[in-house]
RNA sequence: GGGCGCAUAGCUCAGCGGUAGAGCGCUGCUCUUACAAAGCAGAUGUCGCUGGUUCGAACCCAGCUGUGCCCACCA
């Protein structure tokens, strides 16, 4: 869709009197995204004929809100699919939610609890229908928020993770992973969550430093006693070896023979095995393998039994006086019974060693050994990482592949079977002999006697890894699948590249025949206050964007956020930056108010080249250098660097100098003010474009009323800016005109300075003349005056000093009204500056080394600032010769 | 224990081989008819330390110090 075939548009304000002079956001924000909506802009057809441009959101948790972390990410996606659109892609910003088993079950669970029930009281089916009704209740909050935010998103293509539809997406990878034998049931320790009572994977624990105790205790007797030492006491109920390095001399001559374990009457082995570091304490370790992850390696490899001696509560089950006791009431127990005996032979404490804690409910994690279901990583990892190394996907910022490449090189095995009613139920069932059957999305269960389906549900990121392509309809091969799959780019957090991207990775390879989800994986950075601190309820720096949103509007924040994206960075922001953010749409506002309150006009062509003042000519040329900087970073990903472009360019170029510089040519009335109104309406056009991914409310709402057509959403995206009349059919650029005008500014910011230095007030009378006769200013003379805010014609004085700035004249008078002290002093430092530029200038132009190596361009540029200090000094040594003498 | 990053103005960060930048904060002056959520002007840095490469280093290399993150089975 092209500007032209926009209709009017209707409603709203229609006329720059209409706009009031301050901007207010929150009256328009929330009207303009339900517009949005019903137009069905955000829509993607499947059956259209163009390039398709994909982003799926990274599923939010059902029991989330919208933190700051999702503002940010929802607002680069936003704004690369705006801009797609507006580029006339097919544009696709698919939504939806993730089930997130653990965490929702914690949540209906402790809802529960308030009514003193637990989830066994109702029974799995009552359970899981409680979830579904909690869900539609109070989960999915966060599409409320994202319409706040101005999230694009195609809502009639919404999906959840647990849809009937990705539920068979669900089940078909299961069941040809299942008879790819890349799903596997096996026995062994697993990270256990003695809280939640399931399995977790290895990236759900998080590790941190604790402190404990660490005691030494003496197994044995006399010459064949030997200390080990343990910071969990607890599980030498469960131990059944004591483990030495093969080449230990200390120990050689036991390894064979057994020795007593303390408190329990039984005697263990003492095996040899290279896993134990002779270095480490007295170099003789507790074997306890059904409670130890490399307990178990060494038991497996000497064949020593798994004695377990806690259950799924962490409660100690071995027979004695320990029994019944949790994981840390028994270990005060044994430390104090084993003290008794004279067992301890020395205790340290504290000593901080690292402990895993569930990452959901943070109790600490018990390993325990259990049968469950696996994925074997090996095949799809190394597809995964290969199709990073062979550049059909890449990685941005290119640092991160390290990382991912660390990762997938060495993955284990990922356990996905958890023991929880909230989830995708495992599609296995249970024969009364032992059959095992995978039953398919299509298939009936075997019914009959003593068959029975599987309990657990699968890990959440299981569902999720298939994301880019379930939600798309597959197994289908659905036209939506056709046309938006694989993905463009996905966009997410560099701590979920493991999680989510490694899984997606893998499933979208394996299930779509090779097909990478997606093209580019752009990671951002973290969210973090304005000191650089991570935000945490906990810290209470935390911050609710909607609040923020609230006060300066969604703009703000959004433009904030993407302020500070620098690719894979973290970001800081605080609500100083939100409220710098605030300013720059007031400003936008009130500039755009101003341009159409004096008439400028999208109608027409622009004026020949011919007929364009040096200014109109000078705006245009930057216009067309900020359009082609702002798509180079767009497509680098380079969010901070494209929303600080178009800042500078829209706040000091076009509203501090053109807009200002209009005013005179407003005022004069005639040809040039017509010409200039054009160009006004066409700079603000274009940069309203380019503003409004980023910022898209203010700049939908001065669009419409600038241009009186439909929408900026479905406007095009700015192309080359092209003046007719002009040879440059790539985009207008007159370096002269910038030349120019760079003049003007600098003689209005000298005389300025000047005049501040000297504390004159702008109501005094005239205490600068301006004689531009004969320079390349003379056709800027009323411009210059009104900047200046000069009388427009001033008394001549006798005694003045002229200011030779690149040709220009400009007569200052110093007769009476200024302090010649201090305008010395000024002039002083000024020179001082000058002469120290022209000696290293000179330095370096001497140096024959520099001349025969220094490329061109670099010396020729050594020879400008020479000369530039050169005139400086002159300038200023003839300004302090016309000082009046005292 | 490995791997990756970062140290630049009071704060948060750009710059990554050719005169030190931005936003906020700070100091003056101004209600100039788009905007005081503004305008104009200004101050502020041996670019962590030490060496090296180069005509030239905030930028490249080495080492050091400080700091952050990720990974890892050290009892």
């Amino acid at each position: 869709m092209t500007d032209n075939t926009q209709r009017p548009a209707t409603g709203g304000i229609s006329a720059p009197e209409n706009l009031p002079t301050q901007y207010a956001p929150a009256e328009v924000e929330g009207q303009l995204y339900e517009r949005w909506v019903e137009r069905g802009y955000f829509a993607a057809d499947a059956k259209s004929d163009k390039e398709p441009y994909t982003i799926v959101i990274p599923p939010p948790n059902v029991t989330g809100s919208l933190h700051l972390g999702h503002a940010f990410e929802h607002t680069l996606i936003d704004a690369l699919t705006r801009r797609k659109r507006m580029q006339g892609h097919e544009t696709l910003w698919q939504p939806g939610m993730d089930h997130a088993g653990i965490a929702t079950q914690n949540v209906v669970e402790r809802e529960l609890a308030k009514e003193g029930k637990s989830r066994h009281d109702l029974g799995r089916e009552a359970f899981t229908e409680r979830v579904w009704q909690w869900k539609a209740e109070s989960g999915g909050q966060i599409s409320g928020q994202m319409r706040r935010l101005g999230d694009g998103v195609d809502w009639s293509r919404e999906r959840f993770t647990m849809d009937e539809g990705l539920s068979r997406a669900v089940q078909t990878i299961f069941k040809k992973l299942y008879e790819d034998e890349l799903i596997y049931r096996a026995e062994r320790i697993i990270n256990w969550c003695p809280r939640c009572l399931t399995a977790i994977s290895d990236i759900e624990v998080e590790y941190q430093d604790d402190d404990g105790e660490l005691v030494s205790i003496r197994y044995g007797e006399g010459d064949s006693s030997i200390v080990v030492a343990t910071t969990r006491a607890e599980t030498m109920l469960g131990d059944t070896a004591v483990a030495v390095h093969p080449d230990d001399d200390r120990y050689r001559h036991l390894v064979g023979t057994e020795i007593e374990l303390p408190l329990t009457g039984r005697r263990i082995p003492v095996v040899a095995d290279e896993h134990v570091d002779p270095e480490f304490g007295t170099g003789a370790v507790k074997v306890t393998p059904a409670h130890d992850p490399n307990d178990f390696e060494i038991g497996r490899r000497h064949g020593l039994p798994n004695l377990a001696v806690m259950d799924e509560h962490a409660v100690i089950t071995a027979h004695g006086p320990f029994q019944g006791l949790d994981r840390l009431e028994a270990r005060s127990a044994i430390v104090g019974a084993l003290r008794a005996e004279g067992r301890i032979v020395a205790e340290k404490r504290p000593y901080s060693h690292s402990v895993g804690h569930c990452s959901r409910c943070k109790t600490t994690i018990e390993p325990r050994l259990s049968m469950q279901w696996w994925v074997k990583v090996g095949p799809l990892a190394k597809a995964a990482g290969d199709a990073v190394r062979d550049g059909s996907v890449t990685i941005h910022p290119k640092e991160m592949e390290s990382r991912y490449f660390g990762w997938m090189d060495n993955m284990h095995d990922w356990c996905i079977s958890r023991q929880l009613w909230w989830g995708h139920r495992i599609p296995i069932w249970y024969g009364p002999d032992g059959e095992v059957v995978c039953v398919g999305p299509d298939e009936e269960p075997p019914s009959g006697e003593g068959w029975h389906q599987d309990g657990d549900v699968l890990d959440t990121w299981f569902s999720s890894g298939l994301w880019p392509f379930s939600t798309l309809g597959w197994p289908e091969r659905t036209e939506s699948l056709e046309k938006f799959y694989p993905n463009s780019v996905l966009v997410t957090g560099y701590d979920i590249l493991f999680f989510w991207v490694a899984r997606m990775m893998m499933f979208g390879l394996y299930a779509m025949d090779g097909t990478p989800p997606f093209r580019t994986i752009a990671l951002h950075g973290m969210v973090r206050d304005q000191f650089g601190k991570k935000m945490s309820k906990s810290f209470g720096n935390a911050v609710n964007p909607l609040d923020w949103m609230d006060t300066y509007g969604s703009d703000a924040v959004r433009f904030t956020l993407t302020r500070g994206a620098n690719p894979g960075v973290d970001v800081p922001i605080g609500e100083d930056w939100v409220q710098a953010s605030r300013n720059f749409a007031n400003k936008i506002w009130n500039a755009t108010r101003f341009a159409m309150m004096n008439g400028a006009t999208v109608e027409g062509e622009l004026p020949p080249a011919a007929e364009l003042s040096a200014a109109d000519r000078w705006i245009l040329s930057r216009l067309n250098s900020v359009v082609a900087e702002v798509d180079a970073y767009y497509e680098d990903y380079q969010f901070s660097k494209l929303s600080e472009t178009l800042f500078h360019f829209a706040w000091d170029e076009i509203f501090d100098w053109y807009v200002e510089l209009s005013k005179t040519t407003f005022a004069k009335g005639g040809p040039a003010a017509d010409a200039s109104r054009r160009v006004l309406g066409e700079v603000l056009d274009v940069t309203l474009r380019l503003l409004h991914p980023v910022v898209p409310f203010v700049t939908e709402t001065l669009w419409t009323t600038l241009t009186g057509r439909e929408s900026v959403v479905i406007a095009d995206w700015p192309a080359a800016v092209l003046v007719p009349g002009a040879d440059a059919p790539n985009g207008f650029s007159d370096r002269a005109a910038e030349q120019e005008i760079g003049t003007v500014q600098q003689v209005v910011t000298e005389v300025r300075r000047f005049r501040a230095d000297q504390g004159l007030q702008p109501g005094q009378k005239v205490p600068a003349r301006l004689d531009l006769t004969d320079t390349p200013l003379a056709a800027h003379e009323d411009a210059i005056r009104q900047l200046l805010r000069l009388q427009p014609e001033g008394d001549r004085f006798a005694a003045t000093a002229t200011l030779p700035i690149a040709g220009a004249t400009v007569a200052l008078d110093l007769s009476g009204v200024i302090d010649v002290e201090a305008e010395r002093k000024r002039l002083a430092k000024d020179l001082a500056a000058a002469e120290k530029e022209k000696a290293q200038t000179t330095a370096k132009l001497g140096n024959e080394a520099f001349l025969a190596k220094a490329p061109e361009p670099v010396k020729e540029k050594i020879r400008t600032r020479q000369a530039t200090a050169e005139a400086d000094i002159e300038r200023i040594t003839a300004q302090l010769a016309a000082l009046p003498q005292r």
